[in-house]
DNA sequence: CTGTTAGCGCCTTCAC
DNA sequence: GTGAAGGCGCTAACAG
């Protein structure tokens, strides 16, 4: 394995000279500086991090929490995009993506305690918003850097990434009754009263207002509630879900029922294959790997310029097609 | 930061004698063993891992391999139930998952080399089975350990773990054709001829033999060829899909033409919330947390007994219920 | 601007 | 059975 060592000997300097050209050190000449590195990228060296990490006393990783259990939770591919955006920020960096993800509350504080403890990590991000996290607490009390995927909700001043969800609904609802033309549409949602779901629901509200719609609302609860609901609707045309799988599910339903096709539908997440709806389905997408990308630049205290302040939430905008 | 000079320093030993102590050498009297990680127990004394992962010239992390693009891959639930049961099992050994991941085949190369070559990372678990793999390739040229998630299908010999997918193909239509009385079944499979579809068809296709039925099978292509199958085939009473999504949404379209309901519906992967489909669903379990386990185990080259040859491959089993 | 030296925390030869 | 010393690869004082 080729050390820094190998490198010096190579290009007749001493050691501290090598790594002080690799690191970009300005008391290094630019013309050795660029000689080195060359030099380096040559032979193909790369620096041992484990050793890298024990001088600086930090890993270079960032460490990835999923909450206990997502069943219930907002979809899976938008974590896997999430995490595609988060990693591809991270390489540029020379970071590495580690997570922590267990069944038990109990077991997933302690491997979040054994990376800071053991593997020095620094920086960590959290997939979830709980009310009294105990590892947003511990990660507060070691003083160390995260953000959470969506908006905190105990009041904590952490540092965030979300979509503005508010907004979603707002324009959701707004091409829902005027580009779509929909009379009596109704807001789905899973009844678990997440905080996406209670701000699009506010947007949708508002637009409802707008256009002097009764706001109608139905949660997923189960399959005998929701078809008695639709039985007392037969005025729907048009539906707004929290999530793809929400919309669709409510859907068959509706179709079960009444023999309708084409019909308009808002929601989110873009998470389905195209083609195998009739519905006219418009799903807006928020963008999970620019959320994972603006959760890394947060994380690292990246600024527009110096003077700036550092922002502690991003919001990342909506697309409806 | 406690270290272990610490902890020599209050058990009144050598460093030297500390480190070997909570290393469990034999050579230190099972007294003193005994005595000094009590006391680093007692004290919360923690390892630093960039050190001795310095001085051991490898890194206590395995690599998760994702593959490039999952859109059409098999579902995600499935994913983060394999990674929960992959870290479980990971954690017991003080190990740590990396996730490598990224949108570029090249991109993800790059990942796993970096994790290699800087890292010091030498197992990996590659969640995707692909012909002609570069990273597999890559892993093997560096004798690098590694476990695939599915059976490979390029004829090299390397680890895996898996279902038993013809086992769990014949079992479950089985079912379908015993348990559930289906007399005229459809297989349902996404098209993208995965692995694991052609051999629980296969499954499906020897117990239709067996029972002298047809053996149907549709391909969710588009919506047009889907309507068309099922209207050119009203006698279909019970469905047989690959998974849960492509069980609801061949469903979904079978009761817009067909007023049935309670049908018969044999699937996999549980991945569905319960309650929201009047389908008859039955839904094999495939345990990923036990694939998640057994991929570490084989990982590390566990035995039952010393004299075993080790295993190149496990099959879970699976559950109907 | 560059080289020498010491040390990060831990493990492991080598002595006793 | 235990201790002292050196080194893993790299960085950061301290010199010059």
């Amino acid at each position: 394995m080729l050390t820094i060592r190998d490198i010096a000997a190579k290009a007749g300097v001493s050691v501290s000279t090598a790594s002080r050209a690799l690191n970009n050190n300005p008391r290094i000449s630019v013309a050795t500086r660029k000689r080195i590195q060359a030099l380096a990228a040559a032979e193909g060296y790369r620096p041992n991090y484990n050793a890298k990490n024990l001088t600086a006393g930090e890993a270079n990783a960032v460490g990835v929490v999923f909450p206990t259990s997502d069943r219930n939770s907002t979809d899976n591919p938008f974590y896997i995009d999430l995490l595609r955006g988060i990693n591809t920020e991270l390489m540029k960096r020379q970071y590495v993506l580690s997570v922590a993800i267990s069944k038990t509350a109990a077991e997933l504080l302690e491997n979040v305690k054994a990376m800071v403890a053991q593997g020095k990590i620094k920086r960590f991000v959290l997939l979830y918003v709980h009310q009294d996290d105990p590892i947003a607490a511990f990660l507060r009390e070691k003083q160390l850097h995260f953000v959470t995927i969506g908006e905190p909700i105990d009041g904590n001043d952490d540092y965030f990434v979300d979509n503005d969800n508010l907004e979603a609904g707002i324009g959701g609802a707004s091409f829902l009754l005027d580009q779509l033309a929909v009379k009596h549409p109704v807001f789905v949602e899973s009844g678990h009263e997440w905080g996406y779901e209670r701000q699009r629901r506010q947007g949708y509200e508002r637009v409802a207002a707008q256009f002097n719609v009764e706001p109608l609302t139905c949660k997923l609860h189960d399959l005998e509630y929701v078809r008695s609901f639709i039985e007392h609707h037969p005025e729907i045309d048009g539906i707004m879900a929290t999530d793809d799988f929400n919309a669709i599910e409510f859907y068959r339903l509706v179709r079960e029922r009444y023999a309708v096709s084409h019909f308009p539908v808002v929601s989110y997440n873009h998470s389905l294959p195209t083609g195998l709806t009739d519905a006219d389905l418009h799903s807006v997408n928020l963008f999970p790997e620019k959320m994972g990308s603006a959760t890394v630049s947060l994380l690292f205290g990246d600024r527009q310029d110096k003077t700036a302040t550092p922002r502690k939430q991003i919001r990342i905008p909506y697309e409806i097609k």
